[in-house]
DNA sequence: ACCTGAACACCGTTCAAGT
DNA sequence: ACCTGAACACCGTTCAAGT
């Protein structure tokens, strides 16, 4: 005789997301989303393998939420407004939702199957702005590494605060943006 | 009547240095770095307030090697070829090490003054190196950062296996590099 | 002055027992 | 089929007691 479920596996992604975005991947413990989601803890295990199942479930639906604030954030007619618009909601998602954006390069993941697709997904954007903008095909992949390799590494910097000594970080960014894209 | 003191601060310091080294900074447990000293756990709290307290020596001491391998790494006449080689030392010590570059970025960090005059340290060779190319003082900043955010971008994006779509990375990082030093 | 055992609150996880 | 209490091995940390 089935007891009814109290809560499911959409359900303890959306409560794990939520405690992540306040207090970090440290914050989501088995014990902490069961709670919220009225549960005892041996009951996750019903729904999850582990606490890194979890983990994984939500760095892929923090990518898929890098890949619309990606398209949303691409406006402009040419491809320099395109990259640049697109390279500013970049960093615009990750210090509205820093927590959210470091389970993204958290390495919990490694050779998942799932997360490597969801990184690609995330990745679309990106590759069909190059695409559109005319960069040679062979040339896109090495393109898009500099790009995101910079991106990521100044918004990492930046939200772990390694950026201690002074100066506009709006135009360092901005300058290196600049730089960046004229390897485009 | 004192008991003779089993370890000391730096002993510890090394012993956690190792176990970071094998296993990443969750491996740096009291009780493992106790073993590893030949103590019991709570001893450790004699030496350190806390485990954060360890951690940071261990950033620290990381911080200083990284120091070390930009200098030593950092060779030729002109300012590209002693830039370019910097950059490669840069990456060369984080795959060489990974799980002692991964600290350095952690963000355990955040406020501390001796983290953050570690960090001032160690990013002095760059430093040095920009006023040595004749970089305007006014720049120097700015333009250190774009080179740190790649570089970081760039090594963090690989030791956390992001980049899965093949293609050659000795070359997407040579390319990249000449595109950020063109910027300088 | 440093080390220790015992204790506490917390982890993730397993499992037999409930419905 | 899902949930639960009890248990286990592990965390970090505190503290009174040892020398």
């Amino acid at each position: 005789l089935p007891t009814p479920a109290k809560t499911s596996h959409e359900a303890l992604v959306g409560l794990a997301r939520r405690l992540v975005d306040e207090g970090g991947g440290e914050a989501l413990t088995v014990s902490a989303v069961a709670q919220a989601a009225g549960v005892k803890a041996p009951s996750l295990y019903k729904h999850f393998a582990d606490r890194a199942a979890l983990l994984r479930a939500v760095e892929i639906s923090a990518m898929h939420d890098l890949e619309g604030a990606l398209r949303r954030g691409t406006v402009g007619s040419t491809a320099q407004e395109r990259l640049t618009s697109m390279a500013q909601a970049y960093r615009a998602f990750a210090l509205a939702q820093p927590h959210r954006y470091e389970m993204i390069y958290s390495r919990n993941a490694a050779g998942d199957p799932a997360i490597a697709a969801a990184s690609r997904f995330a990745a679309r954007p990106l590759f069909e702005e190059l695409q559109a903008a005319g960069v040679a095909a062979e040339r896109i992949l090495p393109v898009a590494r500099v790009m995101t390799a910079f991106l990521h590494g100044f918004v990492s910097m930046e939200l772990v605060g390694a950026f201690r000594l002074g100066g506009d970080l709006e135009e360092a960014f901005a300058e290196g943006l600049r730089v960046v894209l004229r390897g485009v």
